[in-house]
DNA sequence: TGTACATCAGTGAACGCGCGTTCACTGATGTAC
DNA sequence: TGTACATCAGTGAACGCGCGTTCACTGATGTAC
């Protein structure tokens, strides 16, 4: 056999990469797989030995985030540490940082592409599926709230968390994207029954 | 002068929302400028008439929700009364209602769109902003939690609101996306302090 | 009322371009002897 | 060690298609007389 064992998924894992990369920039249909082949340094015609079509690709893309372990090493500044007894409101804060709201590049799939996956086909909504409930799953272990289940309130973190850097990214004033990812992160911490007592004015525990 | 008064505008609308839906349904690269014009019953050299370019129309599709004063009737089991103290909570119900997460093409184009938006100009992202700005506003006015100011929550509220949809529309199990927006209208109304004490498992108050 | 006219909304053929995909070919690689 | 070879990863020209945009033209409209 010619070529050296798993050249294979060496090779399919950078053309993933620079998919994902490209994707994240410019959006799935803005991409040519010219463009994303020459970003893995190959040619267009290897790209269908490694996939079927541009949509299969799509649907790897997606998979290999928050899903992926090394996830958490992704934003220099910002440490999350998954066994920590701290993780709920770690992830929360790494999620709504400015670090992953300046890193398109390296976003969070979740935030980037919601818009092609709710018309995608079901692969597409499968993958983005399994990316969702992996976070749902880890911020579920940490909910202090007990308003609603565990899994329910996760469910809501999560979608603050995306919601929050989906509105962010779209507007045009900077200053107001930054207060907007300031106070949905102190409302995820607080729905997570993480929001630390320290705040300054808690005038009268509102009643009903 | 040929043709009536009001002609222009009212052609022009009536591609306005073509094209809403179609960019609702399809988004923005799927549809041909083709299609639109062939839905508003025109066809496509008349364009150019009406508009400088293609993504020129895109900023105007969304200027016409929201702020659009029949959003409140779109759909149709949903009531809306902005000026009703209880307009809060109603438009939480309503943004997170399944008549919305069904009806693609007469969504909030910020549920829709804003992953071409975050890759688009200033433009857009001011109209963006217009829109969100407003939704904030209304609901700011309701607010009745004080952990944060009014406005910090009106825009976790929104963000909230908007991700849960994005997120739900997302997801390939129709069951789970159902929970998701329920645990997510549920936390939105804890976070605007309207949630109805009528919850029965309410064990301990939780401190800290 | 009826006719000629100026205006301009709308038409649709044409252009150029970029993209997804195909395919006959090239050439780098490890293997056999 | 060196040579011939089989394999298959990667190449790049070519194809077909659809799209955004342009433009010379058509024809519907209200107006002037």
């Amino acid at each position: 056999m010619p070529y050296p064992a798993g050249h294979r998924e060496q090779i399919r894992s950078r053309i993933v990469e620079s998919a994902r990369r490209l994707f994240n920039k410019n959006g799935f249909e803005r991409v040519s797989i010219d463009s994303i082949m020459a970003d893995a340094g190959l040619t267009r015609g290897a790209f269908y030995a490694y996939f079927d079509s541009k949509s299969q690709l799509y649907t790897a893309v997606l998979g290999c985030f928050f899903t992926d372990p090394n996830w958490k090493n992704r934003w220099e500044d910002v440490e999350v540490d998954l066994s920590s007894p701290d993780a709920g409101p770690q992830i929360v804060r790494a999620y709504l940082s400015r670090q992953h709201f300046d890193d398109v590049e390296n976003s969070c799939p979740m935030v980037t592409l919601p818009g092609d996956v709710a018309r995608g086909d079901e692969k597409l909504k499968s993958a983005f599926e399994t990316v969702l409930k992996a976070m749902v799953k880890v911020l579920s272990r940490e909910v202090k709230n007990e308003s609603q289940s565990c899994e329910q309130t996760a469910m809501a973190i999560a979608s603050l968390c995306i919601g929050g850097m989906v509105v962010a990214r779209s507007l045009s004033d900077d200053a107001f994207a930054d207060r907007l990812r300031k106070a949905a992160t102190q409302a995820a911490l607080q729905l997570g029954g993480w929001k630390s007592e320290a705040r300054p004015s808690r005038r009268k525990p509102y009643r009903g």
